[in-house]
DNA sequence: GTCTATACCACGATAGAC
DNA sequence: GTCTATCGTGGTATAGAC
């Protein structure tokens, strides 16, 4: 059997949109979701759009920086909106430090709206966004350091207050288990479908889902900081 | 600038392995970690491992193959530990439910054994695991699935004893969570670097990485069932 | 400036000689 | 079992048309 490759052929549904650039963008975000980036070919996708091959280096400059900004259109207003939510709690707790809760829900609601909105690529741009996470390329890499850094900053000082009896180094990696649940849960294809079988796929779902996300991170945050237990050796005795 | 693919040139350093299947997996495991599935070209893979190129079809059928090849050496013992492991709890809790701490750490010291051990792999190897969970492609998701499906439902019937605050639907969900912090965690290239800066790479980080792990992920599957609280709604007044 | 046609070179896969 | 030759497709670069 050949290898599943399918983004041979294109659908040419155009958006009528105005200019090549924005043409091409929307069929990039489309294809890159529906296939994955290495999957897509810059043929099928320019002949989705309606354009020349060449347009997308002419553009963009390579497959690459295309990548780049089909990401960066959905993750920059996102992380915006995130430090918005920050702030307004910040003001309205005046002295006080922000719950744990609050601040879980400021990082995961605009997630939610942003996988709810059809217009903006839905739950399809979270899992793509949530596979670029563990992506070896290096220029992925970058990208999304730089396009977090401000974010997570922010709410690691603000965790850090919530949180008195946590190290800056612990929150740290507490702060890395939560953006992997989170990713990993929003990027969930089927591979472990095994684990979602009870769940259908209505509108409604996203909002379930981070509704069961949200307990499990708080709790795991509010975690007393490890000390010289030893849990692992309960097993390891051999 | 060109763009960086850095899989061109290729080591010829053999491993003096007898076989020619051998020396390609050796060979593959290696590029595969460093550089990525897609990123790594049979004509590199067969000139590090002193091969001709189509020998990697002879003898694996496809390059997807010989991917499931390199994957399964190392996964399928890994999960076999688990299961012996959760066996053995088992047995010495006798009819009480084993508790959730020793749970967590029979799925995770066969990850971190598997992290410690150069001479299979090491912790690059869990990360080439880890990006496998995210990849669009079908034939990844399927491979893992079966690979997965047992080990996953012996313990989530194990949690579901240790744990009868939750439903098995909850409970589902919860090792989901799990599941994405771990392979997340695990998988921890320098995307977000910013947030293991405190971290260098020693021998002893593994463990420790795990020991941060546990306390988190156990507080967050003992975690009340969500109610009808609504924590969602404490910043989305607008 | 935008866009097109076309020419590279590397890739995975395969047929057939040895 | 192994090798060479070759095919179809991939991303990219560029010359030149509008």
């Amino acid at each position: 059997m050949p290898s599943p490759r399918p983004a041979r052929k294109a659908a040419p549904l155009d958006t009528a949109s105005p200019d090549t650039k924005s043409r091409i963008i929307d069929a990039a975000e489309h294809l890159f979701m529906e296939h994955g980036f290495e999957a897509t070919s810059l043929r099928s996708l320019t002949a989705a759009a309606s354009v020349n091959l060449a347009a997308v280096n002419y553009h963009f400059g390579s497959k690459e920086e295309l990548f780049q900004s089909v990401l960066t259109r959905r993750l920059d207003p996102m992380n915006q909106e995130r430090i918005g939510l920050l702030e307004r709690l910040e003001r309205e707790a005046g002295e006080k430090p922000v719950s744990c809760e609050k601040l879980i829900s400021a990082m995961l609601i605009p997630a939610l709206r942003l996988a709810r909105d059809e217009k903006r690529g839905g739950k399809n741009f979270l899992r793509l966004l949530g596979r670029a996470y563990a992506d070896p390329a290096p220029f992925i890499r970058h990208f999304l350091s730089e396009n977090y850094a401000e974010m997570i900053g922010r709410f690691k000082d603000a965790f850090l207050l919530a949180l008195p009896h946590l190290t800056r180094q612990e929150l740290t990696w507490r702060l890395h288990f939560v953006m992997g649940a989170l990713s990993y849960t929003v990027s969930g294809t089927d591979a472990l479908k095994l684990l979602q079988q009870a769940m259908p796929n209505d509108r409604e779902n996203d909002e379930l889902l981070i509704q069961r996300l949200a307990p499990f991170l708080v709790a795991g945050l509010k975690a007393p900081a490890v000390g010289d237990t030893k849990k692992l050796e309960l097993v390891s005795g051999d």
